[in-house]
DNA sequence: ACGGACATCGGCCGATCGGCTGATGTCGCC
DNA sequence: GGCGACATCAGCCGATCGGCCGATGTCCGT
């Protein structure tokens, strides 16, 4: 099928996945008016994903996370699972996302967001086609300080009892009482276990905390 | 042992079940000063009153929730399982506690809040050694809003997905633009899935959450 | 036809959170 | 004896949250 003796170069055949079939469109006009690429197809959620890219067999797939009826980081792992050729290019909408690493650890090649200008957009399927990373600028800064902190930190004993108390929805003043410590502390405890669980804000926390079995 | 031709009338006997030193002390002080009163032993921990409750067959368990070591509402759970004859009487420090309802529900004979005065926790006391149930002003009325809501109102589907975005650290504004809704909408959803969930922020909602198994 | 659950939106406002910067003291390790 | 992890505390400030009021429209069941 991938005859590589079509435009001079063999074009870099793709896949595209997205639930709003807005971006979809968006997506595959882009690249069929540019020289160099071909969609193979499209997929609104992660299984159809994973079966679509079994059958098709596209160099790169462009996967967009956070999908009713099948998350993205689900899909790349089932990809990389099955061994497929295919390269993961996350393309997401907003910067801080919180699947950024899961996404990584999945197996995914590089990580965009989709306001990227389309010249980067390009350079990066091509560069996630021959397997190099791509990250855009905000997400590789949150890399290094994730690649710091590798994942599984443990929480020290007080960022635990803070934790438990913030899952049972206290507030940092009543946390402060109950613990009797000062509420500044209390928020330095929770600054220290939003690192080290990779998360941003307290509802984060306690779910990050329920999946690594910290809480439950 | 607890003969009943003491002081005109036998007195209540008590187990005081508490972390906190001081407050055992406190309580100590209290009821050895009154009349009708007997403090039997304390215990730091749930796992300890059980087993303390056990040996000491009190009449009331004055009990806070929330200890390490043993949290309070399983050490209930397991005193009504075992048919302990003991009333247990939840003291807690402050007001808004979401596990008023799991303590009730787990066989709390009533609920009062530390800073009661102390002629309220005398009559409390009493109330519950006869069985009585004893809630303060401000738990009773979360009690009537609870008991509208039995506890397991199914979640929208809109709502599971607002509160699956809630877990993962979305801001308000970024599960609006994600649902393609306004942030108005995103708050009324959450507004709404407290009321069901029986919590009031979001770090409770994702914990009720995963411990119904609605996420994880 | 009416009520009830659901989804959508608006505005207001006080309370709370989270980020930032910086500081002190303890403890254990090498 | 210094270095790192932990725990404690302070102030500042913008962003966000959550509660409260009310409103519209849909769909469904009776």
């Amino acid at each position: 099928m991938t005859d590589h003796a079509a435009t001079g170069a063999a074009p870099i055949t793709l896949l595209i996945v997205d639930d709003h079939p807005v971006v979809r469109d968006g997506l595959r006009g882009m690249f069929e008016s540019a020289p160099g690429f071909r969609v193979l197809g499209e997929a609104p959620n992660g299984v159809e994903a994973v079966s679509l890219a079994a059958a098709l067999d596209p160099d790169v797939i462009l996967m967009d996370l956070r999908m009713p009826g099948g998350g993205g980081v689900d899909a790349i792992r089932e990809l990389t699972r099955t061994g497929a050729r295919a390269k993961v290019l996350v393309l997401t909408t907003y910067d801080t996302d919180s699947d950024t690493l899961p996404a990584i650890e999945a197996g995914a090649t590089g990580y965009l967001l989709k306001d990227a200008p389309r010249d980067e957009l390009f350079t990066g399927v091509r560069a996630a086609a021959e397997g190099r990373t791509v990250l855009s600028p905000a997400v590789a800064s949150r890399l290094v300080s994730a690649v710091r902190a590798p994942g599984n930190e443990p929480l020290s004993t007080r960022e635990r009892e803070v934790l438990a108390l913030v899952a049972r929805g206290t507030s940092n003043r009543e946390i402060a009482r109950e613990l009797f410590i000062s509420e500044a502390t209390v928020k330095t405890h929770l600054t220290h276990l939003y690192a080290k669980l990779g998360v941003n804000d307290r509802a984060a926390a306690v779910a990050a905390a329920y999946q690594r079995g910290i809480l439950g």
